[in-house]
DNA sequence: TTTGATCTTGTTAACGCTATCAAAAACCTG
DNA sequence: CAGGTTTTTGATAGCGTTAACAAGATCAAA
């Protein structure tokens, strides 16, 4: 008990996952040095030809693929950055993650997709682990988040872009587009088409605040003609076809003096559409519809939707490229960038 | 010259990233080892009450987030499911990655989402890619691989479970259905509604290789019954609307006799039917028309289309809960699961 | 009490790679 | 061709964690 036990040696243990590969083997097959064969892979044009066949050759015959994980380790850089979105099924996001991706792999980085489903606690989970595993950059939808998710992002030390929605008050970046204002200006088109019975429909689930932000928009714009905004149907499940169905057959049932509605989105107002051509209503005759987002379906139906077009792969490939700028170590100058909206005039209102 | 140089010590470095709170100074703060912070954290129940709570607290006043990548590396388990699908904006995939996700998430795996736009060199690289971050398990799209994603895919020595389509040779695990079957089946039911003149339209895309099973067992149900499928039309864009109903209108000037059509996917029956609607073209009167999928807008439209329903978010489950049975050491008794469809014989055809 | 079994905690050595810096080699230049 | 400069290559020490094992502490049974 007295005698200072001297100090125990662990013995060696084989916790490789399996038989790896690894660049020490490489380097002894190339013979060569460890460091040389990281720089062959990384950075050929610094190695000198002979040895860099030599190690092609061993890395090929060897079947060596290096560990990232090891690697973003060493060098405390993984080249990830995680896209946060609400949902994959909600046609809006495949076209701004297409426009992300293609800048990402432009420029070798590893894009890592997450969904919230439209939840706080999801997003902030999310959030949470993206950034445990060090990534160099985030992207996430919307610009209101979680108290702790924000400070996750804020403490991160990485640069982060916040897309869709612009906000007051980034946390970094910003891409997107003023949903108050696309709101604003359907509530004045449908005005200027002479419609004063206007109503709104929209889901307004969890983190999908965007709609929340055209409704104030819409809100505004009549309150400025002094009109009133109304009815105002607020769904509480996510928007599909079928949604859109049901709730313009109630409206028109509750609300029949109504002569125009802006859904918060295609889905739901193309739904209408079909619903309304089902029931052999007459769109825009009886009742106007109009959507927004300017997915593709909408100027297949008949009448064809009248919307508002959002510039989502642009958003994508904006985002993406300040982010790759700022990991270049290049100021960003404009770190809010307001992308703008197209009003699409169509048949349906 | 000839005095051995004795070795060099290298200096320490700072190379880490940022002011990142590690193990060592919770492990100090809170007056223990970092072994068991390190317990503290994954596994609370083996640390004492009292050291857990001065543990928590440590963490709680430092901010401490570990490093998953650290992690990763010294426990060889990534708890990563990398799940490669050919395109985001096919609505076939959201509901897939959605039923995975659900499983993935209850068992503490993170999925991480890539697409290879239906190309197989993308995949390739993908597949690369993804490997070398040492996931614990693989979820693939489809059967048909390249000859080195296939071996990348043997030699990682992790589940895999390829998913979609039923293959006669899976890489390991296979959760799908019969696709080749499926189009025999429609061709068999359309006969069946007494059309002859039957003629096929779809997307032969890079990946999409479960079209041109559909189209064989199409044409095999045909010949059995002595007849000739055709009019085929390829196309050799991505599915839209706008495609389905550009093909439609070609395909009945220039085959005019042609009773039914039987398109690849629901997009493009359906923006053929939106087509016929637009000309005043009957459906199925003039021309009947079944799709395939059963997507949600399917059921929408005027006349509702008739199509084939695929168990999409069933797939994305059982995938899952096979790869996580894997991973937990169980024995998986069927490899190869067929989920089967179901024909939805509705007013287009 | 003693002894063996069980539970907690700690020590050490990886995991597989790359940053850093130094040595060696190759290249100039007058 | 000496001396300086540039380019290549190499040795070492981490990166931040956890597996493996060992030692102490605690407990139960005898």
């Amino acid at each position: 008990m007295t005698a200072k036990p001297e100090p125990r040696k662990a013995r060696p243990r084989s916790r490789t996952s399996k038989n790896r590969v690894t660049v020490k083997e490489v380097a002894e097959r190339a013979g060569v040095a460890m460091m040389t064969v990281s720089r062959a892979l990384r950075a050929p044009e610094t190695v000198s030809e002979g040895l860099r066949q030599r190690i092609d050759a061993a890395v090929e015959e060897l079947g060596y693929v290096p560990s990232r994980l090891a690697g973003a380790l060493a060098s405390a850089r993984t080249r990830t950055v995680p896209v946060v979105i609400p949902s994959l099924s909600n046609l809006v996001f495949p076209d701004i993650v297409a426009g992300i991706a293609e800048v990402l792999q432009e420029h070798d980085l590893q894009m890592l997709l997450g969904h919230t489903g439209y939840s706080l606690s999801e997003e902030e989970a999310l959030a949470s682990v993206f950034l445990s595993w060090s990534p160099d950059g985030v992207i996430i939808a919307g610009v209101e988040h979680s108290k702790r998710t924000r400070r996750m992002l804020e403490a991160a030390g990485v640069p982060v872009v916040e897309i869709v929605e612009l906000g007051d008050d980034p946390i970094d970046m910003n891409v997107g587009l003023s949903h108050f204002e696309a709101g604003a200006e359907m509530a004045r088109y449908l005005m200027s088409r002479g419609y004063r019975r206007i109503g709104f429909v929209g889901t307004l689930i969890g983190l999908d605040l965007r709609v929340g932000r055209r409704l104030d928009g819409y809100r505004a714009a009549f309150a400025e003609a002094g009109l009133e905004a109304e009815p105002v149907v607020v769904l509480d499940r996510p928007s599909t076809l079928r949604l859109g169905g049901e709730a313009i057959a109630a409206l028109l049932e509750h609300h029949p003096q109504t002569e125009a509605v802006f859904f918060s989105n295609d889905d739901l107002a193309a739904g209408a559409v079909l619903e309304c051509h089902r029931r052999g209503i007459e769109v825009p005759g009886r009742i106007a519809i109009a959507g927004f987002n300017g997915l593709e379906f909408g100027s297949e139906i008949v009448p064809r939707l009248t919307t508002i077009l959002t510039p989502r792969y642009e958003i994508g490939r904006r985002a993406a490229e300040m982010l790759v700028r700022r990991l270049a170590g290049e100021a960003v100058a404009e770190t809010r960038v307001d992308l703008g909206f197209r009003l699409l005039k169509r048949e349906s209102a």
